[in-house]
DNA sequence: CCGATGCTTCGGCCGCCGCCGAAGCATGCA
DNA sequence: TGCATGCTTCGGCGGCGGCCGAAGCATCGG
């Protein structure tokens, strides 16, 4: 049984400054080691050290050796699953405050996260978020807030361009009805929803491969290539004009 | 745009066990009041306002006066669901763990609360597990991590039962293709899937509206009737023996 | 109008925890 | 083998924040 000292460590890991940062820094999926870790959370490498010790010894990251560095990743998607459903609750509580008397600095850093980067295994941003208006729009995909499903016609979209959808073996999701689920996801820059889950991994793996999107430097955010602006366009009739 | 600081600021919200108490005990979705939630979470009244108002500027509760009584209740699905997912993965975490030399006393309060409850607006525990097993089983639900949805027979059976689905108005989810969304919620008593969401909250409804079950004193556990131990083996087939 | 009840604000105490400097282990490369 | 790098552990400092007692507002009942 649950017992809420268990819930509430749980959240005060989630907590503290540093740890979040850390913890938003991890939040693409990617594994870093615990001194590009310190960087981002603005602290010494012997204070990030204890609190990576922390977050793992509570279910949150795993590690992994590889020679003399350690590697650090989300350790679970619901661990993921719950960092984007704090996010958004976060998000939300955030504007409902009045705007600082100095309003962020908003550097040309965040511009680009907006507009596209990626979220554990998906796209998110503003590109994810039209590229879902699109798929929902011709009927390729069903979102509610509760849940969501590739309708057959999307199915067949998604596989004629090239989205491995794991036909009928390795996962359980394409069921005996033909219905794949996917899950939508709360944006916390556009504030709407876009597409996550099973779907939204694949999708987002294909964009990768067809060299659509490419990730910049050592950060979450991603840009659209040429070949991508094309593609986006051909595939959703989107356009992600400068 | 998120700043990381409004991340932090709701985790440590929850961090703190007081506050982790009280959300604990609203996450059924009742309404309390500063004096109960002080005295679930074993502090004295004003330390407990100080909470209250603290979770409430955060955007995690909402208050509504009445007299001199100020009722406070979760604020939103989101946030519920968000509630929802650090249980699990505080859950997941705990029993990595090796046992506590003294085990912890489980009273026969938490053997009732295993055994069903609620969450938030849905069925929960043993109860909710099995139910979602035979509507699995039956073909009414297909659940993935991922997502859900209920079958075109589902629907039937369920609207055969008296379970208000909203028709084809009020709500946008029984949407052209007629699929109804469902979302699995991962139970952290049985840590199997039960079924949550809008077809989630609209059963656990109808179970109470036919009294079916019945809510325990002032907690969030349930008893099933003499009546639902009928019910649910004439429809689910389900035996909840003693 | 006055007391009782529910809740809040204020002030001061105390403990926990995050922080860093310094030192101690591992791994890898010359 | 020896030095550099990455990471960890240890010890002590400092501040944030939770806690309660006491007192101050609201609301309701008589």
């Amino acid at each position: 049984m649950l017992s809420t000292s268990a819930f509430a460590q749980t959240g005060a890991l989630i907590g503290d400054p540093a740890r979040a940062n850390m913890l938003m820094a991890l939040m693409d999926g990617r594994a870093l080691t615990a001194t590009e870790l310190a960087r981002a959370a603005g602290i010494t490498p012997q204070t990030a050290s204890g609190h990576l010790a922390r977050l793992t010894e509570g279910g949150l990251l795993t590690v992994e050796r590889q020679g003399r560095h350690r590697y650090h990743r989300v350790a679970s998607a619901p661990v993921a699953h719950m960092l984007e459903s704090i996010m958004s609750v976060a998000a939300e509580g955030e504007d409902s405050k009045r705007p600082p008397l100095r309003p962020v600095v908003t550097g040309p850093r965040d511009k680009v996260m907006r507009r596209a980067r990626t979220c554990y295994d998906h796209l998110a941003g503003q590109l994810a978020v039209r590229l879902t208006d699109r798929l929902v729009a011709r009927g390729h995909v069903d979102l509610s807030s509760d849940g969501g499903a590739l309708t057959v016609e999307g199915g067949v979209f998604l596989k004629a361009l090239g989205v491995d959808l794991g036909e009928e073996s390795a996962h359980a999701h394409a069921r005996d009805s033909g219905r794949i689920f996917c899950r939508p996801c709360l944006d916390w820059s556009e504030r709407r929803p876009h597409i996550a889950g099973f779907v939204g991994a694949a999708l987002c793996q294909r964009c990768f491969d067809r060299g659509w999107v490419r990730r910049l430097d050592g950060t979450r955010a991603i840009e659209v290539t040429q070949a991508g602006q094309r593609g986006f366009a051909e595939a959703f009739d989107l356009f992600m004009e400068e």
